[in-house]
DNA sequence: TAATGCTATGATATCGATACCATGGTATCG
DNA sequence: CGATACCATGGTATCGATATCATAGCATTA
């Protein structure tokens, strides 16, 4: 390892002279410039983030910690947070709790003996023990996608109440009178949002009466259950409305599975779209939520509470989602 | 922030006693050892890694260096590597490349100024100078999917002619003799070898002269340009044979828009297989490759030059792949 | 009983960088 | 011309941990 010494020995100046060059801090003169640079370029000298971390308290570093990183919801949150970062110098520890509330809590360990400067999280669950912790740590976090009641801190997420109910309500409009939400664990705030969104259309309709309310969780294997549990009724709901893209597609599997057409035998809607690079054929009608968007707002959020000191307020930044009409909703009953 | 001094003034110890036992090396009484943990219970006290590592030398940090973040093929190669790298108390830092040779290098210089222990890459280019700057500085390397000519150290790979023989055979099998192959770039070494494996079928069944050989890139939009390309011939293939997922989803679109048909007017087979959760209707006919286990391997052949001192051979493990046969690729011609 | 080995703990130096303070030279201005 | 400001550079302390060496008590063994 050649450091900083070795370079300031090769180039005739002090230690701390080359590291101004580096940093592009402090004064320093075209010549002195010069003769540091060609001594880093001969040497192939690479700084030590660790020492300078240490020293300067700042590691140039982010963590996103999401629930699911094969979810590709998810994958674009990472892409619109790794562009912001990048941009802007940092680098970004991705960490994925597979939607446990332990496993969060151990990364939250991790991450702050790490010493990164801010987090970006999807909460696991709707404990705020792993918050305060980052707080504790003088460690600013940024909720992304889902909030957690009675926590002070800045978030970005959609409106899941209203993108239900818009697809809810497409579905009555529709005809569909008995209507089955599959959603996620009942703590998730957007599990539980999209259920008082499907409610919402449903006592407007003057269908309170017909609630199917299915709790579960965000995976295609729940998702396939939901889909049978609900349809095994004596008499089935003629729609569903799932929660997110991986129960949509375990219910598609299931209505398959057991001979029902989609959307002639049984109408279907989500939430979250798939991305363009992984579906031939756009089937599904969905609520869309501008992923990308909501990793690159969020990070900007932190940084610019990194670096534009005290935000005293925090903000609650809420993204529009926007209704695709597909194939697997149908055209109607008569 | 407490430091170790604080728990060791709390505990009424020496701070290096306060070390041995976070880190259970060296002795320490009972008595001691519960002295010291009841001072880091109360004043919540978190270790500096930075600190830690700037003395021990050792990060605990490991780098998946890929070419795409978004595709499932190498989000399983990193849930691969990060269930194998924590077991063992490893982090990951995953970093996407785009398949940018400046890209790539750009992170070799980040990585390396983190002090990572070791990295996992996905080559975006045949150029040795990032594996070599690595080594250079002392950072062990692993090979994943694609190799790289003339470079000495260990890689984990399938072995794409033979997977490409077996497709390109059970084209010919079903009576195809137009088989186009819509590949990578040139200079991938997975790209380049499954076009040998389609060259060999064809050499063994006499078909040499038929020979449709496309260069793209690893895209969905190169995909369908590429099929749009093949097809416009006076005498289009019957049969394409794409070099990864996105090429098939890519080409099997195009098909589509230009109301050809899959399998009846044109059969197609693939690299990779998509992922369950991703699918509602498996439709491709795929040289599956063991994406998990791909990571899982590497990760352990990094660790063991990590732990086990010098293994003074490196390693090629090629791993099997599976032709799984689905509807695409069609029951053949008459 | 002296030698040996194990347990338990501490003092000090050090990892590689930057913060902070200090120094001296030169240009500008009233 | 002296005061002031800015440019250019260096010395020293320090960030928070561990490596290394040292010390001392006690048990075991020849």
């Amino acid at each position: 390892m050649t450091t900083i010494h070795d370079v300031a020995k090769r180039a005739g100046v002090a230690p701390i002279t080359v590291s101004r060059v580096i940093n592009n801090s402090g004064y320093a003169s075209r010549e002195t410039r010069e003769l540091v640079e060609t001594a880093i370029a001969e040497l192939g000298y690479v700084p030590n983030v660790l020492a300078r971390s240490l020293r300067s308290k700042r590691t140039n570093t982010l963590a996103l910690v999401m629930t699911d990183i094969t979810n590709p919801f998810f994958t674009v949150i990472a892409r619109g947070v790794e562009d912001t970062a990048s941009e802007s110098g940092y680098t970004v520890i991705y960490c994925n709790t597979d939607e446990s509330e332990t496993g969060e809590y151990k990364y939250a360990q991790i991450l702050a003996q790490k010493q990164v400067d801010g987090v970006i999280l999807v909460p696991a669950c709707s404990n705020s023990r792993t918050v305060e912790f980052f707080q504790s740590n003088d460690i600013p976090v940024v909720l992304i996608d889902r909030s957690i009641p009675d926590v002070e801190t800045d978030v970005v997420r959609c409106d899941s109440v209203s993108g239900a109910y818009q697809l809810v309500k497409l579905l009555i409009d529709l005809g569909h009178t008995r209507i089955a939400v599959l959603s996620g664990p009942r703590e998730i705030s957007t599990a539980e949002d999209r259920i008082i969104g499907y409610r919402l259309a449903l006592a407007e309709a003057g269908l309170a009466d017909n609630e199917l309310v299915y709790y579960g969780s965000f995976t295609q294997a729940k998702g396939y259950d939901l889909a049978v549990q609900a349809m095994a009724k004596t008499s089935p709901p003629t729609a569903l409305f799932c929660a997110n893209n991986f129960i949509s597609i375990g219910a598609l599997k299931a209505l398959r599975d057991s001979g029902l057409r989609v959307p002639e035998d049984v109408a279907l809607v989500g939430f979250d779209d798939l991305p363009a690079t992984m579906v031939v054929d756009p089937f599904f009608t969905v609520a869309a939520q501008p992923a990308y968007e909501m990793g690159q707002r969020g990070t900007e959020l932190l940084l610019e509470r990194l670096t534009g000191g005290v935000l005293d307020k925090y903000q609650e930044v809420i993204l529009p989602i926007e209704i695709i009409v597909r194939k697997s909703s149908g055209l109607g009953r008569v």
